[in-house]
Formats: structure tokens, C-alpha cells, sequence
DNA sequence: GCTCCATAGTCAACTTGTTGAATAGGTGAA
DNA sequence: TTCACCTATTCAACAAGTTGACTATGGAGC
């Protein structure tokens, strides 16, 4: 009953299938909202019953007809009524921080290999996170856009999930250089 | 079946009931895994089926008993093949970020109260994870527990902590100057 | 011609996570 | 002395998330 929420924070940024749904939470809703397909065509389907959002047919020559759906007034006023209220605190689950947690009980370098593989898709997040901002922006500096643009959530969350793997990149590679200075010690001894 | 990992990962501090156990998870731990108190308890008792965790019972004057598990031998081995496989993608869930994301057709007031709500917690979690990396650190230097420490995992990923929180607080204190700027402009119309 | 990848879904079984209540004694403050 | 909160755990019902397979078509490259 959360997820839709995040589905209908997702449709703000216009129609979609489920399909396109989920391409928008892999690539950026998905920084602060997981969902796998599966889920969300689950949950489009409860939306729809609940009059929440509405389906239309897309038939398309050469691929397969899709279900588009839009955000009711009813969807709408449940998206505002959402937005009213505490929200839950953050639930992570990050199995990497659980193994180097267990570091010096586990496999070390495994782990260190863990951490680098972490750091290169941080990376590439980055990479990915920068263009969409800038697409965001469109043309306008920041000031101008986060003054008088007509929305900026997108831009907002977008910030954050830079700043995050700023930060993911930044650690890993201090963990990296530490966990390397450790096993060139072990080797000394 | 990923939770038992991250028990295990906690129980390496010694062992602990179930109400410890909560309360770990509640303090540093769940910064990277969440659990409530239902879920451990309900693990704990599979993984005593399992082999991976034994009890005593250690009965107290003036308070209930309490069941202390610790790891046996194969939940040490489990824990290191855990961390030798390749962990999952992150798992995130933040309805603040959906708020945020959603801000433009949303309470833009409500959800400015509860970033501001956000910057607090993040702030007195900062505190709490600055006391938790001193007491890691034991009076040493840095540099010398990050050489010669037998532990270092736990630091590790409290500096993650500390640094994902000051992102928080950093990006949070953004957000409210971004919404009170708009706000203000919205009034002058 | 074959295989892989992208589009666009559906179904079913299973595992986890969430919520709320129940039990029960002890501690501390007004 | 009453009330709230802390320790310590259990039970049950329900909601949500995960995994893997299955259907279909089209396009690109080898």
C-alpha cells in the first residue's frame, strides 16, 4: 500500500506503462524507491481497481500493444493526501555494508572485490544521475530553475542521489585503500 | 534467509538475546539493515533450528530471563560464505523521497516539516554514530587502529553512517532554503 | 539461419516484512 | 499510588516482496 505512492509520484512526470515504470524506477525513482517489474504490474493492477489511476490501450505496429495509465483525480487527491502525512522512516537493506561489517571474521578479499565492483556502479549511477539532472535543468542554471520552474521534485531527488553516490564512491575507495594497507601488512608479518 | 547474515554479522560483537539484539539493530547495525524486534526473534528461532546459533538461558533477579545466543562454528562458516558471495543490490524504501519527489502537486507545507523533521533525526543519528566511532576507536588514533586494529569492520560502516547522515542533514538544510524561497515568491505573486 | 536482446506483459509459489496485541514483573517520577 | 516506560518474549493475521518460468513479436549482428 506504499508502493503506490511511489507509482503515483512516478506518473507525475506523465502517462506510463508498466513497462516504462519499470525503466523510470531502474533508473531513478528506483534510488530512493525499489520495485521490481513483477510488483509493479501487481500493484498497477490493485491502482486500477481502486480508481486510482486509469488504462488506456497503445496499439503499436511491430511490438506488442501496451496498457498506458494515467493518474485519476482520485489518484491525485490520494498523492496529495500521501505528501500530508509523517512519513516512515527510511528502510535500507545494503547486504555489502553486512559483509564489511564482517570483515575481519569473513573472506577480506572477496569483500574487497565487493567494495570495487560497488564503487564502479556508484560510478556509473553518477555518470547517469548527472545527465538526467541536466536534462532537468533544460537550458536554465539552477538558481533559475529551482526559483521559478513549475516543478522541482525531479531536481530535488535527483541532488540526493548524487550526493549519495558521491559519497558511496568516496567511502568505498577509502575502505579500498585501507583494506589494501591491512593485507600488505599481513604479508609483512 | 539475509537477515540470519546480518544477525550473524552483529552477533561478532559478542553474543546477545533477542531484546539486544533489537536494540543494536535499532542503534547502529540497522543504519544498513533494518529489522524490527518480530522479525529477529522469529529468525532467531530458525536459526537455532538451523545450528547456526546456540542459547543460554541466563536468568536474572529483578527482570525477566533472557535467552543469550552466539554463534556456533557453522554459523561462522555460514557468515564467511556469505561474505564471499557477490551481496545484492542495495535495498532502499524512503517515503520522504517520494514526498520530496512529489512536492510540486503535493502539501508543499507538510512535506517541508517533515524534511525539516528528517534534518533533526539525521542530526541526533550523527551524534549518536560520532559517540559510536570514539568508543571503536578506544583512545587510538585512526591511523593506528585502521593499521593494527583486529576489528576494523565495525568502523568501517560507521563512517559510512556518519558520512551518509551529514549528506542528510547537508542536502535537508538545501531542500528547506529551495521550499522556503519558493514559498516566499508564491506569496509576493 | 541462429541467437541474443528489447518490448510488453502474466502466473504461481514461496519467503519476508508489518501490525497489533498479550504476558509479566520492575523502575522511576509526580 | 498510579501511570508510564523498560526489560524480554511470543502469537497470529495479513500485506508485501522475491524468484523463476512462460508467452509473443521484432530487430540487430554473426
Amino acid at each position: 500500500m506504499a508502493l503506490r505512492n511511489a507509482v503515483l509520484a512516478a506518473l507525475l512526470e506523465g502517462p506510463a506503462s508498466g513497462y516504462d515504470l519499470a525503466k523510470i524506477f531502474d533508473a531513478s525513482v528506483g534510488n530512493f524507491w525499489m520495485a521490481t517489474p513483477q510488483q509493479l504490474y501487481r500493484e498497477l493492477e490493485r491502482m486500477e481497481a481502486d480508481g486510482l489511476i486509469e488504462a488506456t490501450v497503445v496499439e503499436q505496429s511491430r511490438r506488442p500493444n501496451k496498457r498506458v495509465f494515467t493518474a485519476t483525480a482520485e489518484g491525485e487527491r490520494v498523492l496529495r493526501a500521501f505528501t500530508a502525512r509523517a512519513p516512515r522512516p527510511t528502510a535500507i537493506r545494503d547486504e555489502l555494508m553486512v559483509q564489511v561489517q564482517s570483515v575481519d571474521a569473513g573472506d577480506a578479499e572477496a569483500v574487497r572485490a565487493a567494495v570495487a565492483e560497488r564503487v564502479e556502479w556508484s560510478s556509473a549511477k553518477l555518470a547517469r544521475y548527472e545527465r538526467l539532472r541536466l536534462r532537468e535543468l533544460d537550458g536554465r542554471t539552477e538558481e533559475e530553475h529551482l526559483a521559478r520552474g513549475e516543478r522541482v521534485g525531479p531536481y530535488l531527488t535527483v541532488r540526493r542521489g548524487i550526493s549519495l553516490e558521491q559519497e558511496n564512491v568516496r567511502w568505498g575507495e577509502w575502505v579500498l585503500t585501507v583494506l589494501d594497507r591491512r593485507a600488505a601488512a599481513r604479508r609483512s608479518d
